[in-house]
DNA sequence: TCATGATTATTGTCCTAGACAAAAATGATT
DNA sequence: AATCATTTTTGTCTAGGACAATAATCATGA
């Protein structure tokens, strides 16, 4: 009766941790976790409890650590590795931890208020590498250690991309320079990331394009040349494989005109070792602007 | 020479075509289709042409055809049975194909200001029922028979979106009843149905909480406690099958309160028979307003 | 001491071949 | 024409193995 929590198959837990269907076999195999239960036909059945540990694990190897060290860990032993990780930072300004308690206890309407005034007060680049980044580490680890659930971290999203669709709505320029395309490989279903990376070049003077999320690769070539873009810019999120990524970067910059500059930024960016030919890995947003300062000075 | 273009992996394709790797190894064994070549190590190398053809078996498998129809098929048949699909009414009105050559050319900025046009002009509520549902039943035709591309019906969503986020953000009512939340079950990520419902909605006098795509059941759950809602609405596009639709419903009812009322819509419902207990199915948009009104009159 | 190259260990992804349950199609019956 | 039972179709899961790419370790020379 205690335990009786839900229990998920193997493809929900693919999607829902972002570890592939051979990979959790072969981990169970190996490391004899996860240990699912089994059903009359012999599938596997994942507790929910396990679903946690494993979303905390990928966290940790995302963050540079070795399957061997870290898949058989129970909860606290994640956390407490979890706390050392260097890309935790615990000094977190305290407004940002009232954005937070605003989220917690589901006020949606100041939520969006505060976000507003704070862009207004800091400024639009400020407000997105000064404090909507850092939010959104706090709202991702929060999430990690379930301290908010799935749906307030969705209300908290929604505010956001309210607030940043409004103010893009009104710096679009259409002759601005250079000419960007915006969007997201197959996979890649988070879209906030374009938005953070559309306002930001948006206000550097660029003309963009959005596309919205999971466009093909011949799709994006297409695109480009109806739009005759200058630039792809493309956003990772920290789910996403670092192979599919590599992989996904490699093909696209073949398919593209050499001309087209390819630039990715977003959290599964980050933990990118040597970067690609062809290819400029941006890591804060500041990047962002940076490279686009370097075009308009050819 | 000439088609030593592209080779994919299993991987890939998965990606570009939704398709899984298991379903891609077993149609390979019963339909003799895809018949990758192999590299040294056995692996699966997909050309390029054969993924195209996937993509189109795809598009027709969504739209209600069986495999053991279409999987074995030439491109040119492919075509054919594409060209025969369900045609909705072809007496669009002038003013839509206006807005389809503006997709076709690229014309961001202008579809823009077109729609916002409309919008002034019909108000929003005709807006969205005379002008943007049968827009989208064109542009879903359209990509259908492969007059568009995938990009450029990104293009049109995106900027529907822009459009339809500003005219929300200025009729948002913290006050206004029923308190409705809107998001979509798991395994439905078009969000373009709940921001018609939610403009809809919003123009109606109700209160509207967007949780954006993808919300677990219980999370649903914890939301309503949360806002205290008085209604869940959820929107299903075309490629839901009907059958999870139907299981998700039934499922989220038994787990909200009695007193919560259940709105479902979208073209996925719209192929639904007889409507579950509990469980009110919107067709048009302008159910939905219907229902507003007969909720406020109590 | 630090960098560079070679060697071993780790790890994700792919393979074959088979099984099974859910969904769809078909046939039978009211 | 609708409902129910049966058969076919179809996607997803299983086991167990193999391999190549990456990372860690060790050895070498500057």
């Amino acid at each position: 009766m205690e335990n009786d929590k839900a229990l998920f198959n193997i493809g929900i837990v693919e999607r829902e941790t972002g570890i592939g269907k051979d990979t959790l076999r072969v981990w169970e195999k190996r490391y004899g976790f996860p240990s699912p239960v089994r059903n009359e036909g012999e599938d596997r059945l994942y507790p929910e409890q396990q679903v946690v540990q494993l979303r905390l694990i990928k966290r940790l190897l995302d963050s540079g650590l070795r399957p061997s060290k870290v898949v058989g860990l129970e909860l606290d032993a994640l956390n407490a590795l979890l706390a050392e990780t260097p890309q935790t930072v615990p000094g977190y300004a305290p407004e940002l931890l009232e954005l937070l308690q605003m989220v917690k206890r589901h006020q949606v309407a100041e939520l969006r208020l505060a976000l507003n005034k704070i862009m207004f007060r800091q400024g639009l680049h400020d407000f997105l590498s000064k404090t909507i980044s850092p939010m959104n580490n706090l709202i991702g680890d929060a999430w990690l250690r379930g301290e908010i659930r799935v749906f307030e971290e969705h209300l908290y999203s929604e505010q956001l991309t309210m607030v940043l669709r409004n103010a893009i709505s009104m710096i679009r320029d259409a002759n601005g320079s250079p000419r960007v395309l915006l969007t997201t490989l197959p996979g890649e279903e988070h879209g906030l990331g374009l938005l953070m990376a559309d306002a930001t070049l948006s206000v550097c003077g660029a003309s963009c394009v959005l596309l919205g999320v999971q466009t093909p690769i011949n799709e994006i070539v297409w695109a480009v040349k109806a739009h005759k873009s200058d630039v792809v810019t493309l956003s990772f999120s920290s789910v996403m494989p670092v192979a599919q990524i590599k992989a996904g970067l490699e093909q696209l910059r073949q398919a593209l005109p050499d001309n087209v500059l390819l630039w990715a930024g977003g959290a599964g960016v980050a933990r990118m070792r040597k970067p690609e030919a062809g290819i400029q890995l941006m890591g804060p947003l500041a990047d962002l602007s940076a490279a686009v300062s370097a075009w308009q000075a050819h």
